[in-house]
RNA sequence: GCGCCGGUGGUCUAGUGGUAGGACAUGAGCUUCCCAAGCUCAUAGCCCGGGUUCAAUUCCCGGCCGGCGCACCA
């Protein structure tokens, strides 16, 4: 029943979609998926906190993202601090362009981006960085009226409203800190250190796993939206010129893509391509993006999210962000909503660039030919005991100009005297006194920002789409069943052991079974109260792929029995080999249909 | 942030100007040889603050939280 049900594109708002979600939602609250922090003074909007069973499946997503972006890429795994100081988030643009003007309609208590009205009512571009004020006369010099109501907007006050928590290191606001609201900065601010570590080898990979913040003006839907969210992100840092991704290895994977294009055109549907395919049509343009969707898809699949509700959106060329040059998010259906729960985005070197900038430090790494060049390259050695006295002042400044112009036009020194501007004043330099020449250099190699490549996963969302997706109703013996078929390897717990009767001693040696099945890593929860069936529905409901039931017979032949989830059948297994045969089916290495 | 609706045990709910009833779940016991059976008992609740009132879970105001719509989502 995994596909039968599947919502089409766009919203849906019928009963049966919303009633699914609030099942959901029971099960989630009941179990101790997620939970509200804080609820006995009132809650906090926008906080969950992970219970008993949230907490484990969210582990066990984080632990397959981290085997597969991390140790199977041979990328390295960094943890920054989540409070940074400002310097950090002006270089990243975080200040300004998280820092939204919001006005309000007096007319119909409206709110609007006050920036954005200024753009479309006047010729200015960028109203973003701007002062609130001078937007607010702005509006009124330009008699902006509210887009909703029409009310007249000037006077209205201009508030601004960052979407980052401010806070302060150390004693005194002297020194203002912010809370993260992407992991991404952590890594771009110790590139220098970290290209050293990869002993300046391009490409490298980055990655981390934590927290980060974003203050929303209105929390939504449970995990999707929330103020304190966990990301996994990894930044492939790679030379633009030469570095490609080992695509052979997902070529042949099938990616439901929805292009810019097809999206403009209206028509709805995903195209399936192969990574390859995507490729050499250019649908999508990079092929480190492409690489990463193809590795991505098959990890979506690998933790239960239903790939008849999946899809990869490419940005519209207006929805990109100031650092972006080409973005897929992938996205999962909801409840009837396509959700993001991954950006795939090629930042190029903006970010590096940025901090190199405001830090003065270097962000390239050397990367050398694989044999040195010999290259002519022109040079002045400007002779300024006869500069000096011609120039006076200004002497140094066309010291500088000639070295710019040899560097631009050596063909300007061929003759007995060269020209050059400074300040918009014309000199004649006698080429004698520039010690013009052109030297033979060995190069070894170059100084090269890398660009970025950064896929970066909200595992809040994906931890709510793999129970939104795994969660199934049917009927076993006439009753009404709820339960999630998570992969065995995401479940929040494995297996559930059960004496058949708490007595005669089947409850000890289903307790030892317990211990034994503990003691081989496997996550094991013990049940011996109620009926069979009912400790059959509890595991079902949390997700426990299988159950263990030592019966009468186990005392007589040392077998017990190994019940399935979906299926609910049932096979004979020696306890001897129960530890081994359940760490085979949690791994996928083996099938319960093959015991 | 604005608008509409809502907030009763762990969960889902009934109801009320005189402080609450059910179902499920949970715990103990009995029963039970594989899928939420039955019986007995037990635990557990009116979001917070202010106002009106002799009396407020109930009515009014504000807050908090949630759902939906708008806005926002770098």
């Amino acid at each position: 029943m995994s596909g039968g049900d599947r919502p089409g594109t766009g919203h849906r708002t019928d009963g049966g979609v919303a009633s699914e979600i609030d099942r959901i939602a029971e099960l989630a609250k009941r179990r101790g998926f997620f939970i509200q922090t804080a609820s006995v003074y009132g809650g906090v909007g926008g906080f969950y906190t992970y219970g008993p069973q949230g907490t484990p499946l969210k582990d066990s997503i984080t632990d397959s993202w981290r085997d597969l972006f991390v140790t199977r890429q041979g990328n390295m795994e960094v943890d920054a601090p989540t409070v940074m100081p400002e310097a950090v988030f002006d270089a990243s643009g975080h200040l300004d362009t998280f820092d939204d003007m919001i006005l309000e309609c007096p007319g119909c208590d409206g709110s609007h981006r006050a920036d954005h009205l200024v753009e479309d009512n006047t010729d200015i571009d960028e109203a973003e960085s701007l002062p609130p004020a001078e937007v607010g006369e702005i509006i009124a010099d330009n008699d902006i009226v509210c887009p909703t109501c029409g009310v007249a907007l000037a006077g209205e006050p201009v508030e601004e409203f960052n979407l980052m928590f401010e806070t302060n290191i150390g004693p005194g606001t002297a020194s203002p800190g912010y809370l993260r609201p992407e992991t991404a900065q952590g890594i771009f601010v110790d590139f220098p250190q970290l290209a050293e570590y990869a002993r300046n080898q391009l490409p490298f990979g980055v990655a981390q796993v934590g927290r980060a913040y974003r203050n929303e003006i209105s929390p939504r839907k449970a995990l999707v939206r929330v103020r304190e969210f966990s990301q996994a992100e990894l930044e492939q840092f790679i030379d633009p010129e030469t570095d490609e991704p080992p695509l052979d290895r997902v070529a042949d994977v099938t990616l439901p893509l929805y292009a810019a294009r097809q999206q403009e055109a209206d028509d709805g549907g995903v195209k399936s391509l192969t990574v390859q395919e995507a490729v050499d049509s250019g649908v999508i343009e990079s092929d480190w993006i492409a690489f990463y969707l193809g590795l991505a898809r098959d990890w979506y699949e690998s933790i239960g999210v239903d790939m008849d509700r999946f899809r990869y959106r490419q940005h519209l060329p207006g929805e990109l962000s100031h650092y972006a040059a080409d973005c897929w998010d992938a996205e999962t259906e909801i409840g009837g909503d396509w959700v993001e729960v991954t950006g795939f985005a090629y930042r190029g070197s903006y970010d590096l660039d940025k901090h190199a900038d405001h830090s003065g430090e270097s962000f390239s790494v050397f990367k050398q030919y694989d044999e040195p060049v010999t290259v002519e390259r022109p040079t002045v050695d400007p002779d300024m005991s006869e500069l000096g006295p011609a120039f006076g002042g200004v002497a140094a400044d066309i010291a500088d100009a000639l070295a710019e112009r040899a560097g631009r036009d050596p063909d300007a020194f061929a003759g007995e005297t060269v020209t050059v501007v400074v300040d918009d004043e014309r000199y004649d330099v006698p080429v004698e006194h520039t010690g013009f020449a052109v030297e033979e250099v060995t190069e070894s190699g170059e100084h090269v920002t890398p660009h970025v490549v950064e896929p970066s996963f909200g595992l809040g969302r994906l931890v709510y789409t793999v129970l939104v997706h795994a969660y199934r109703e049917d009927q076993v013996d006439g009753d009404d069943r709820q339960y999630l078929s998570v992969p065995p390897a995401v479940a929040p717990t494995t297996v559930g052991v059960f004496p058949l009767m708490d007595r005669d001693g089947l409850d000890e040696y289903a307790r030892e079974v317990a211990g034994q099945l503990r003691s081989a890593g496997l996550s094991v929860t013990y049940d011996e109260a109620g009926a069979i069936g009912r400790r059959y529905r509890r595991q079902d409901e949390v997700g426990t792929p299988f159950c263990v039931t030592i019966d009468y017979d186990t005392l007589e032949a040392d077998t017990v029995t190994v019940r399935e989830r979906d299926s609910t059948d049932q096979r004979r297994v020696p306890t001897a080999e129960l530890a081994e045969t359940l760490g085979l089916l949690r791994d996928g290495d083996l099938l319960f249909d093959e015991l």
